[in-house]
DNA sequence: TGCACAAATGTAACGCTTTACATTGTTTAT
DNA sequence: ATAAACAATGTAAAGCGTTACATTTGTGCA
């Protein structure tokens, strides 16, 4: 079964591949009698057109691959969900591929785009400087979502991270804290060292000082938050509040402090940033930034795809920012 | 930049197609200088092959596809990480696609195999009968991880479903329980049946009475974890432990259990199944049967592509148990 | 020097589908 | 009745690489 070719079915029925072709891809200009003669032959062969034969054809592939830096990361597969529930009453397939935090590996993924396996790429997070991804774009049809690159002229989708951070630091000196501490990643990310302006910027207005030993920079690996937490409550003077730019690093830290025998939500106020699902089930629930991933998912596969289609020159590379909220949950409290 | 075709590329350099190709595969009998002169026109256009017109010769893609119920699913993800760390060093590509439970989806989504984009399909999770799976075997490559069909002669990976529901209860009598409950899915679903059927011999081996108010089976939906818990604990005799079909399922009856004001691992035990990332992660951490993801992922890749291979006939179509261990944490405690 | 053989390169068919263009058969308008 | 318009179908090229087979070039040995 199955390994049957359009001339199969041309033979079969005993018309031509075009017509074949043709009633496949419903054109006009096709009567119904030879239509049904078509259908009764592919269902007796059990023929599946090869979409490598017509991809080649068509020069497209109708699949978007969305490329991120781990696949274990649930806010990625939330994004995920709102690209897929975009494409697919649109006869787009849509396709994951993490690269293990692996630019070399990342590397290789992108091939699916030169090699015209793909239409597009949309890149959650990505290894390449903002001239190469330039260079990408004047060729292929790419996309970032939800974390930038400062400088790449090419389409982007993202929420505000510096106001995102700075709302995150005011609804907690609105709950009455002072000593605020900041979790985040190296200034190499984008959006953590965004995330950080903000907290800065929202001290500074409320007329707090920044301490420097409250600031602790590092990585978005897990471990990180609970580190961080351990170093920050041995101080003389502990904050009061903590303001993790990712959720997986607050929850990190609501442990660590659970550890000590401290708890988040009464001892000291945890806020992360992203609204993963697991901020709800944790106990406290964790209080965050909430990013709108289906939404963020669903607007740039839509700007994406509308690329696609003009294939002709002016291709829309703009910066699109979506609103992001506020959410308070049991891990902060008025002080 | 890179529309450049292989013809472009001998123009450049003056050699024949046929030679660069077999530089681009690095085939024997090719000159130094040759070989030489084919990089630099390949660098000078920037060239890069195009894969439809070479898979569709070669009728082979080096992609595998697997496909899920959901993408929102830390567990699926950690066998996708097995499968991918295996295809890596071998030169396939993994590609993910989430049906979102929708079969209608799943259907389509196979037709990846059946047009040719992918070599092969690993369905960690299927809605498609054994029949039709058996079917499918005959004509693609196709392999079952996680969640085996009765009945399905296909290529399969599984943890023993139901010495593993068995060894959870198990343990649980071993610290003294006698009033077990489960929380499980309904019974179409093969794995959730079988951890029910472990759960049973236990009680029975350890001649426990089967209680049938103490059975809740449902959906793998997270809220059904809660309100079983809810319904149980509203008995006149509750049960002091509890075993989940999933660890979604105890994380969610851990939250239920706070809620009511209890606490897990003092006032009822919880256990879970599967071993996610975010057991350790609850306060309390949960306890559970772990399944060995990343071998899981490996063994099932590495046996699919031996099938890829061994193109002629004699394909490998048995069911593999890879061992399951119990984890017990926080959740549980001694009676 | 000439022959046998190996290495390097080229030619062209093939894989599967789509589609511009050509052809045949009908219908409509004049 | 005849030309014109149209619907239905067919023919063949094109899309891009791979590879069996053919050809050319080069090497080693008698």
């Amino acid at each position: 079964m199955s390994d049957a070719t359009i001339k199969d079915v041309a033979n079969e029925c005993g018309l031509s591949v075009a017509t074949v072709s043709r009633v496949l891809n419903n054109s006009a200009n096709v009567s119904e009698r030879s239509a049904k003669r078509v259908h009764d032959a592919i269902e007796k062969l059990g023929y599946s057109p090869n979409f490598l034969g017509r991809n080649l054809r068509k020069r497209e592939t109708n699949v978007i691959l969305v490329t991120m830096p781990t696949s274990e990361h649930s806010f990625y597969m939330k994004i995920v969900a709102g690209i897929q529930q975009y494409c697919q009453p649109r006869g787009y397939d849509v396709i994951c591929a993490s690269y293990n935090n692996s630019s070399e590996v990342e590397v290789r993924q992108m091939n699916m785009l030169f090699n015209r396996t793909v239409d597009g790429v949309i890149l959650l997070g990505t290894s390449y400087p903002a001239e190469k991804l330039n260079k990408l774009a004047e060729t292929y049809n790419i996309a970032l979502c939800c974390e930038g690159v400062e400088g790449a002229d090419v389409l982007t989708v993202v929420v505000d991270d510096e106001q995102g951070g700075y709302d995150a630091v005011k609804s907690l000196i609105k709950l009455g804290h002072r000593r605020i501490a900041f979790i985040g990643a190296n200034d190499s990310s984008a959006s953590s060292f965004k995330r950080k302006e903000g907290y800065l910027r929202a001290l500074k207005d409320f007329q707090l000082p920044v301490y420097d030993e409250l600031i602790c920079c590092g990585t978005f690996e897990y471990e990180h938050g609970g580190e961080a937490v351990e170093k920050l409550m041995s101080l003389k003077e502990p904050p009061t509040a903590v303001f993790c730019v990712s959720d997986l690093l607050a929850i990190s830290a609501v442990h660590k402090v659970h550890e000590l025998g401290l708890e988040a939500g009464k001892d000291i106020a945890v806020m992360g940033f992203d609204n993963i699902t697991m901020c709800e089930m944790m106990m406290p629930s964790v209080s965050t930034v909430e990013q709108p991933c289906k939404e963020m998912g669903e607007l740039v596969v839509k700007k994406l795809l509308a690329n696609i289609s003009a294939s002709g020159g002016e291709k829309d590379n703009k910066c699109y920012i979506v609103p992001h909220s506020i959410i308070l949950r049991e891990s902060t409290f008025r002080i």
